[in-house]
RNA sequence: GCGGGAGUAACUCAACGGUAGAGUCACAGCCUUCCAAGCUGUUGGUUGCGAGUUCGAAUCUCGUCUCCCGCUCCA
């Protein structure tokens, strides 16, 4: 199993990650394997490379699409076909700004942030402050420990915020945990949040947010959707969208995006019921990966958060053994009451539910899932890359799950005579109607076959001379190049039957 | 934002003060045909951008932009 350790493992070290961890760390040769091979290949592209790209920005070519379009639906279908107390939503990007002072972002989603000028690392001026005050505690100077703490809640409080901790950080002559310098930049805030305005002329709309999660457009949309759909306790809402953050830190390819795609389903428990309605999601979602995404199960492990936010009871995350590290791909979370109880007090509207067997009134708890649909698509093409040493060439072949893959079989001819391409042809046409297929003549036969091992297409057909003569075509197999005879006619139905596997 | 590294063809790189090249890929043709064979041809670069030095800059200097890695924490 995975040894990696939790990112701040020594809870007493208030300088949490900041410390460099002596992690294995160097350049990892498979990323950029990777992200070569899904620029070649039509997986994913720098966003606006032309104008030099936009950092932590990328765009999804036409595998990558057809890839990610298919994670997605295999996300859906866990999700809404095969529970019927679960119902999808496709909530606006754009909300009432109060939505987010409500939710908790406006407050909590900016970050102050401190350098020391010494060693260049860089601080949470929040967390700095209340390292120290722990390190006051532990040295048993009690009085001093709440005289600072008072000042730390002003502070925080304060209108000018960043000033305020800054100043208390100077007159505490608070110093920088692995320096032990006291070699200060401003405290300057960073706000997660993408902001954007309504109204077309300049300087005269609203501020309004590109949200950034998918979460807050489902709690909104409770009672709406909840009646719509007749549903009652338990029951959860699925969404699949795009949602913003102004990473400080950007990078690992798709990893950490400024815009990203979220897969998120809320699910909706009585109160007291939510740790059993955890357990099983946190099952089902780990059954998702290594089932439905043919993810190797020993790459996957769960991670508890012992710190938990401000809105949660309990949270554990799914993370995947990237090459870059072993990182979160999703997290299932107990949010509580906490974000019902929020809108019903920001906008003043009932967000109660009215249970039928027990005649009573009550806000609902949550659990939520949610996946990174980018990092899920991360996470399938790291664990399907694989290669082969062949004659000095390395074969590269992304062993997909064919459900996922972008094209689910290719059509050739042996050669391009005798009348081999039409019979090809024909055999695409009738496919195209059910099925992503590529047809390909150029070429010799086992660069044709290379070329499909690259983008994963799990089944390839060939027409060759038997085929003129007794109607059967010969399957090759991605992962194993073995090959067997069938007929023409049964080209379809072995599809259908491999791809429901 | 701070520190470090780097920008030359779609990809991997060369040219190191004297007219920007190679391989791969792609495309067309010939030939061959079941695992990246061969031959011919074609497309593709104002060397990230802007100044400066110089008779002459991919190359030296400065500025600028962008990307990558690390630092905050997340999906």
């Amino acid at each position: 199993m995975s040894d990696q350790k939790p990112a701040s493992s020594n809870p007493s070290d208030h300088s949490d990650k900041s410390v460099k961890p002596s992690k294995p760390k160097k350049e990892t040769p498979l990323m950029d394997k990777l992200t070569s091979l899904a620029k070649r290949r039509g997986f994913v592209f720098q966003s606006s490379e032309i104008y030099g790209g936009l950092a932590a920005t990328f765009d999804y070519g036409p595998m990558g699409v057809e890839l990610k379009r298919n994670i997605k639906d295999v996300w859906w279908d866990a999700m809404t076909k095969s529970h019927d107390n679960i119902v999808g939503l496709d909530a606006a990007i754009l909300m009432n700004p109060r939505v987010w002072e409500a939710s908790g972002h406006v407050a909590g989603f900016s970050d102050p942030m401190i350098d020391d000028k010494t060693s260049k690392f860089r601080y949470r001026a929040d967390h700095l402050i209340e390292g120290y005050i722990k390190q006051l505690e532990r040295k048993g100077k009690v009085e001093e420990a709440s005289r600072v703490m008072a000042a730390f809640v002003e502070a925080q409080n304060a209108d000018d915020m960043p000033r305020a901790l800054y100043n208390l950080i100077i007159t505490e002559q608070i110093k920088s945990p692995d320096s032990g310098a006291f070699d200060w930049t401003e405290v300057r805030q960073f706000n997660l949040m993408f902001k954007t305005s309504l109204g077309a002329i300049a300087g005269e709309g609203a501020d309004v947010y590109l949200r950034p999660e998918t979460a807050q457009g489902i709690f909104v949309n409770f009672h709406t959707v909840r009646e719509a759909s007749r549903l009652q306790v338990p029951f959860g809402i699925a969404q699949i969208g795009k949602a913003f953050r102004n990473e400080i830190v950007k990078g690992n390819f798709i990893f950490r995006m400024l815009e990203f795609e979220q897969m998120e389903m809320q699910y909706f428990v009585k109160p007291n019921t939510q740790a059993a309605a955890f357990e099983m999601w946190k099952e089902e979602r780990m059954r998702w990966h290594t089932e439905s995404l043919g993810i190797a199960p020993e790459k996957l492990s769960f991670y508890k958060h012992d710190k938990l936010a401000h809105y949660a009871d309990a949270a554990f995350d799914i993370k995947y053994q990237f090459p870059f590290g072993t990182e979160e791909v999703e997290g299932i979370h107990s949010r509580t009451d906490f974000d019902l109880k929020r809108h019903q007090e920001f906008s003043g509207k009932s967000m109660e539910y009215f249970d039928q067997e027990l005649k009573e009134k009550y806000l609902p708890f949550v659990v939520e899932t949610s996946v990174g649909c980018d990092r899920a698509f991360l996470e399938v093409l790291c664990d399907a890359y694989s290669e082969a040493e062949e004659e000095g060439e390395t074969h590269v072949t992304l062993k997909l799950r064919p459900r996922l893959a972008p094209v689910k079989a290719a059509v050739f001819p042996l050669m391009k005579k005798e009348g081999m391409p039409e019979v090809g042809e024909k055999l695409v046409k009738e496919l195209q109607r059910s099925f992503k297929v590529q047809y390909d003549a150029a070429g010799s036969i086992g660069k044709r076959y290379y070329r499909q091992d690259e983008i994963g297409t799990p089944f390839c057909f060939t027409i060759d001379h038997d085929t003129l003569k007794d109607e059967t075509v010969t399957v090759r197999y991605r992962d194993t190049a073995a090959q067997e005879r069938i007929s023409l006619a049964q080209v379809k139905s072995f599809l259908t039957e491999k791809l429901s596997e």
